[in-house]
DNA sequence: CTTCAATGTTGTCGGCGCTCACATTGCGCA
DNA sequence: TGCGCAATGTGAGCGCCGACAACATTGAAG
């Protein structure tokens, strides 16, 4: 933690943070290893002995993203006495506040290509599955008896719309059709409707 | 048109041809001024006497997107003899194809941030808010006698749900829930059934 | 024929990701 | 205790990029 010694202690995970806040306040593009070097004191080619290339930073950043999603939307599915309807309501709000509260976040998430690749990084992949088969988890309770085709239909479904809400809210698309835009409880509601 | 003068002739045009190219293929970031005018076998800094900067380019492009989504949408709409439902459907139908066919343009017109700024580039405001229109007059006409709140609600919703599909099958994220993804036409069916 | 606006060129700046050879440090092991 | 090595940080440099400024060339209008 010592700033004058040469070696700086802690760069990878300060690293981590000071670039988890650059993509929360003004998104992944921001993040300039350059930037994030200098801002820690130290040499720009530091940071390359903790991440092999800026990807890999972002990467773990998207994965702590994934954990701290899955966390939030297991202290959902954790209250059993919720009905599953109910449940699945409050799932989709977990999406939603997420996105609205960390869009930066949420973006580098879902919208990059990472997980896209042939060979997503690893970091990532457990905590990116889990939350996507929390979704269909969401979604088996909700509907205890259909199968496997029509959970897997519905979960595809109503995760487009909620995917597709965020990002046309988050980029202001909605302007165009009224002044005021849905709440996310009124989103939340629709995708219900048309999944139950 | 001849190579070897001082002037090139055609330049603007040609750029746009070019990047427009580029953009289909590989995406906008894979746009560079740059690289384009030595393609095209001018010096670096000729492209800026066409545009003002890289932005106004991509801007010109996503305009000229959104003019042949229009047109698309609008050859389906003139058939006054579809029922306002199929026209609804085939409306949903043209999204999801250019979507398709064009991937990187669609990204270009849909997920860059231009039409959230402040001061959209001008050139594409017009065919932006016709497209928009089109969504909300297709729905109209599958719902002649419900009132404007609903339709644009429904639109809106609607929208999310093609869009939503459109970004997330793009980036092969449904391999998580299914071994072969949905259909254009099964994500348009279930669209319209639950906006009807 | 002259003049001028449109268009193209060269040079330059700052920023970026990334790599390489080298410097410093501290920890584990003899 | 002291030594050696792996981990970590440094500085220089490469190639790429967008953008600007000063200058060159051209064609068309008068």
């Amino acid at each position: 933690m010592k700033k004058d010694s040469y070696h700086h202690g802690d760069l990878a995970n300060e690293l981590l943070a000071a670039a988890l806040k650059i993509v929360e306040r003004q998104g992944a593009d921001a993040v300039s290893l350059r930037d994030l070097a200098q801002t820690l004191g130290v040499s720009r080619a530091a940071p390359y002995r903790h991440f092999p290339d800026r990807d890999a930073l972002l990467a773990a950043i998207a994965a702590r993203g994934f954990e701290d999603l899955v966390e939030a939307y297991e202290a959902v599915l954790a209250d059993r006495d919720l009905s599953g309807a109910e449940a699945l309501r409050r799932g989709w709000l977990v999406y939603l506040d997420f996105a609205r509260r960390r869009p930066g976040l949420f973006q580098l998430m879902f919208d990059s290509d990472f997980l896209g690749r042939d060979r997503p990084p690893k970091v990532m992949i457990p905590p990116a599955d889990r939350a996507y088969h929390l979704l269909w988890e969401g979604m088996r309770r909700a509907h205890p008896d259909a199968d496997d085709a029509t959970i897997k239909m519905r979960t595809a479904t109503a995760w487009s719309t909620v995917y597709g809400y965020i990002a046309l809210d988050r980029a202001n698309r909605f302007k165009t059709f009224m002044i005021r835009p849905l709440s996310r409880e009124a989103v939340a509601k629709a995708v219900l409707a048309a999944s139950c």
